[in-house]
DNA sequence: TAAGTTTGTTTCAAACTTGAACCAAGCGGA
DNA sequence: TCCGCTTGGTTCAAGTTTGAAACAAACTTA
């Protein structure tokens, strides 16, 4: 079948999307690493365990959550857990299993970052959208999301409680 | 001052985009590692050149199109280069400059590359949202994009004419 | 219950990215 | 013209990511 090529709408619309994915990510980079010194996903690791019930979840838990892979994650922690900012345990019931803890010093350093983060987030994102775009930006990548979710039969949103929660959160 | 922490509405925008974005990159990468044996970025760093006059440009203006730092941009340009899918000429007026232009192989790679990343990008993005959606998408992240100029004196998007064409395009 | 499969996690080497340092080459003014 | 500053690009080491392979524990089923 001949290609369905991107109409000059979806060519804009593609290309200040991936433009802007790769400033906000560096930006994110940036100011995280100068702030707490590391990068944003190892902050997003920290945010993630401070949600989750007792600060402990199983490193598959927490690598579906952020959507990134079990390798990537195993050297993450291994890294935070270095910088004594998270620990790791044995699961009781799975003796495979690993489970990543907060530690109080982590949660002190993913307090420190909180602000400056958020504030990061609005500078780049928020305070540049009214509130319709808000709501739209929600939708859409919701739909992105979801598409996902048939392709691998991994957890739904509604599988993981600690990413329904809501209040001041540090992400 | 107090942190304006994000409210429940920006907090669910915020992590669905996030996701999304890990998502759709890695989607996007593993796609392309699969069929043309680069990643996203290398690819979008034959699709820019092809759509420079004479397929050439200034390192310092791929970068800045591509929004990538020079020294990642060398070292990608320095391995495309060892593919030959890529050359390096210098630059007649200035003699500090180093041009990077696409060469034959380099263009017949991308045209074999371009139907099944436009496909990728239609399954994870495009065939998931309506047409308005597709239009807040170019408005939400032309915002995003616009608020980086004012920062550092980057080219805005009318600079650079390459970006401004139209029709059939490989991303 | 042994064999074979799946699941949870780590490990390893190769590839990639980062940021600071470096080297020219242009540029502006005394 | 000489000096100091900026710009264009590369280099280097340290850090991160990738994907495949390795392991071990759980599950399945004959």
């Amino acid at each position: 079948m001949t290609t369905r090529w991107l109409s000059p709408e979806e060519q804009r619309a593609w290309r200040a999307y991936i433009a802007s994915a790769a400033l906000v990510e560096d930006a994110l980079d940036r100011q995280l690493q100068q702030e707490a010194g590391m990068p944003h996903l190892y902050y997003s690791i920290l945010a993630t365990l401070s949600e989750a019930p007792e600060r402990k979840l199983r490193m598959t838990d927490l690598a579906e959550g952020l959507k990134i892979t079990r390798s990537r994650l195993t050297y993450a922690v291994t890294r935070l857990e270095k910088d004594g900012l998270v620990g790791r345990e044995d699961c009781r019931w799975d003796k495979r299993g690993s489970i990543a803890t907060l530690t109080e010093e982590g949660m002190r350093v993913l307090e420190r970052a909180a602000p400056g983060h958020v504030e990061t987030v609005r500078a780049l994102l928020f305070d540049r959208l009214t509130p319709e775009q808000v709501g739209q930006l929600e939708e859409i990548f919701t739909a992105v999301v979801e598409g996902f979710q048939g392709q691998d039969a991994h957890a739904t949103a509604d599988d993981v409680p600690w990413r329904r929660r809501s209040g001041k959160s540090c992400s």
